[in-house]
DNA sequence: AGACTAGTTGATATTAAATCTCAATTTCAG
DNA sequence: CTGAAATTGAGATTTAATATCAACTAGTCT
């Protein structure tokens, strides 16, 4: 499914369906994590693909230009991204000590946002959230 | 007030009080606005400090970790930064056609991802919330 | 199918933010 | 004042990401 739609906003934009690009596209989807573009690289790699790191960067843009990816942030060692086909919107909790990811949602926090847009005369189109501290396991130590 | 409190920072940690740390220090505090490194040299430079870039890049670092300034978020083109003491907490709207940031505060959604991070056992230490759309004068037109 | 054309690829060069190196200089405690 | 320890600036280095471009494909048209 993420390949049609992938497929279809590729001959909207005149662009082709490589190889390389369907590659991508199925190492991306093959789980649901958040990786960055060097970390992609090398599954492919390991998966017996030949795509250079130039190709996996394009290929990542033009993910998330379709909407089938999004990047979650930028820390110091590089761009973090996510799936977002197939996954609802969430936002994220990072523990500083092993890196793990919480997500989670909240209908309300989301209509909180929408009010205090409106409240600023602000037409929002995209938020990201992020929480930083401490999971409950390194809390203990 | 913000001089009083590097400077304990920087005896705390044995380090010294330059000419460069507080020609930084003032230029930080001289304005609230959200400012990248480059653009803080810049100014600097203007105002005839004689610091580096390397004296910014260092400085801005060390205010950073003495809780007088935060790294707001990082974009394509660099980290941006804003002086957070003498200001309360707040998080940021950012319009994706004049790069315009209005801040926004809500006691409500702070207390809303308290109980979101209890719910799910995670310890909160610190959160940035960015949401990108169009401000009030762009979306007119 | 064959051929044409516009788009793609990978190797490599380039860019740019941020950090590192290190000799010369400055701070500040004693 | 003095000296040890920290800091500075110029330039080198690192590294994520993009740009370049000749060789190569994908997809369309006949
Ligand atoms: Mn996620
Ligand atoms: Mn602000
Ligand atoms: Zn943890
Ligand atoms: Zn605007």
């Amino acid at each position: 499914m993420p390949r049609e739609i992938f497929q279809r906003f590729l001959i909207e934009k005149r662009l082709k369906l490589t190889k390389e690009r369907i590659e991508v596209l199925n190492e991306v989807f093959s789980a649901h994590d958040h990786f960055g573009p060097e970390q992609l690289y090398l599954r492919l790699r390991n998966a017996g693909s030949k795509a250079s790191r130039a190709s996996v960067y394009r290929t990542l843009n033009l993910l998330v230009e379709s909407g089938l990816v999004e990047k979650i942030t930028r820390t110091d060692k590089g761009s973090v991204y996510e799936h977002t086909y197939g996954h609802t919107h969430h936002d994220h909790m990072v523990c500083s000590i092993c890196n793990r990811i919480v997500e989670f949602y909240s209908e309300y926090l989301e209509q909180l946002q929408d009010e205090i847009c409106k409240k600023h005369k602000f037409s929002g189109v995209s938020h990201s959230l992020e929480i930083k501290g401490y999971c409950e396991t390194c809390r203990k130590q």
